[in-house]
DNA sequence: TCGAGATTGTTCGGATGCGAATAATCTCAG
DNA sequence: CTGAGATTATTCGCATCCGAACAATCTCGA
């Protein structure tokens, strides 16, 4: 998993190649290490957690962020998940399909759709999200616990200004 | 595009919800907002870098992968890349397709096969790279310059813990 | 009242994205 | 030398994923 060439390997091919091009490699750094640590994340939680359950990583956030909030917009969904509407639609069918969730027509405003968990989808996140987080706490344990506060505010600062953008 | 929801909020609702589980907010406030920060910055790149040629992120990390290591071999890609072969023979056509970059099998493993660049392809990436780490500056800026390299160790280890789990 | 403009969810076409199965190739014990 | 097992890239089926176009609905100034 950890691939062929070491992190170390890579960020000095990567000076090596790059060197005569006057880039901000602290800033390189910092992205492309972002994007891994993400992208490693996740695929061990879809892995560990989620495959037994036959939800994919979308599906699982579609669940989670109506688990909160519901009943629910869908563009609310689709923009703490941070995808697109487009997308949304397609993974509301399967869940819906499932049984997981249902779709209603909001009185208020003609235009919108509110979802809710179905009982049996709720009873599925009561099961799985403990779980989940079990996995969230053994990964965040990397960081000491005094620097995770600071952590999470660097990462939260990223998306503020990222998303101010 | 920050919701209809602040951070703030959103935090407060799902304590206020799940208070009664006893799980660790803090492990979710770290991962929750990793991934935040990866899919945002990843809209941002895509929107104002990469659209302009047509490259999705996904293609983009296949050029610059292949743009540090050429020749190299697909499963390294892959591997670098955080996805799987599977996709990746998708994106190589695409990029095959489009003539950025070529496939060839390799002499010593007949199994195997070398990725290389086009002389388009590079003069793409020559072109792109330069642009795409400014964007990277610009947000790796919101991190005080003493703090980026903490923040990009801790994001090594996230990914070193997780991948080896 | 009314209609131009804004907002929302869906549809459409095309490009990822993955696990499982497959064919080609390599390895290495016997 | 050989064949069982390992490794690799591709194929297959299906589920995301997105931008653009679209129909339905709402808003609000004139």
């Amino acid at each position: 998993m950890a691939g062929q060439h070491t992190l170390a390997e890579t960020e000095r091919q990567v000076s090596e190649r790059l060197s005569h091009m006057n880039l901000d490699f602290q800033a390189m750094a910092v992205t492309s290490n972002l994007f891994r640590a993400a992208s490693a994340v996740r695929n061990h939680l879809e892995r560990t957690v989620l495959s037994a359950s036959g939800l994919s990583w979308t599906a699982f956030v579609v669940l989670w962020v109506t688990w909160i909030w519901e009943p629910i917009e869908t563009r609310q969904i689709a923009d703490e998940g941070g995808f697109s509407k487009a997308t949304l639609t397609g993974v509301l069918n399967t869940l819906e399909g499932r049984e997981y969730l249902t779709r209603e027509k909001s009185k208020d405003d003609g235009r919108l759709v509110l979802v809710s968990l179905t009982p049996k989808g709720r009873k599925l996140m009561d099961g799985l999200f403990p779980e989940f987080n079990k996995q969230e706490q053994k990964i965040s344990s990397v960081v000491a616990d005094k620097n995770q506060t600071l952590f999470a505010d660097m990462l939260r600062a990223v998306t503020a200004f990222t998303e101010a953008q």
